[in-house]
DNA sequence: CGACTTTGACCTGCGC
DNA sequence: GCGCAGGTCAAAGTCG
């Protein structure tokens, strides 16, 4: 389980942080960790990439970047796997009890694009779902989750492309400070390609 | 009945 | 200051 956070330069305490990401159904062939680009807000391509990417880091976020694209092929499918990983640090860490009014304390976002024909993809923790807005220049809404388990301050946002409806990206905001709750081993054997190209 | 979703209101940051 | 957009809260509703 570790070894997905090594896909990632947590800048947490990361003593006990399990990042795991399965897909329990079978309809996506491709996985991308987006980056939140430093590109300006005002970019216009909004069509062409998430606002996430941006979001929360007001345009002005360059305190760390790292982003790593990977591409693949199966003989089996003719699909292609890119796997981009994306990480927006504030290299200040994960720490939970952030309250509304508080100074705003950057936390570090992971983002999954992924190809899927569901919003929810199962990723073994169990996520309740505390908000939903519309997005602008995006035809989807954008949900927010927070996982379940006590103490636990994981929060994801999940989100469908409006350019491509295909495409679903779940952005990960800290890192969980339980095992999961769910064995997985469909993406497990994902992670364990990625791993396989990726250079950290 | 507990866990979870829905949804409008509210809060906050940012640009003008 | 105002309005917009993103993010969160919380009451009510739904489901097993």
């Amino acid at each position: 389980m570790e070894k997905f956070q090594m896909l990632f330069p947590s800048s947490s305490s990361s003593s006990s942080a399990h990042h795991q990401y399965y897909d329990d159904h079978h309809h996506h062939n491709s996985i991308n960790f987006l980056s939140s680009s430093s590109s300006p807000p005002s970019s216009s391509s909004m069509n062409d990439g998430p606002s996430m990417m941006m979001m929360g880091s007001s345009a002005a976020d360059h305190d760390y970047h790292h982003q790593h694209q990977i591409s693949t092929n199966n003989d089996d499918h003719d699909e292609e796997q890119v796997v981009t990983v994306a990480y927006q640090g504030g290299g200040g860490g994960v720490e939970g009890g952030k309250k509304k009014g508080e100074k705003k304390l950057k936390k570090p976002r992971y983002a999954f694009q992924t190809r899927s024909q569901v919003d929810i993809l199962d990723d073994g923790y169990r996520w309740r779902k505390y908000g939903q807005k519309a997005v602008k220049n995006n035809k989807f809404p954008r949900s927010y989750y927070r996982c379940t388990y006590q103490g636990c301050n994981v929060k994801k946002q999940v989100q469908r492309l409006t350019k491509d409806e295909g495409v679903v990206v779940t952005t990960y905001e800290g890192a969980h400070t339980h095992p999961i709750e769910r064995p997985s081993d469909n993406f497990e054997h994902i992670l364990n390609q990625m791993q396989i190209y990726t250079p950290f």
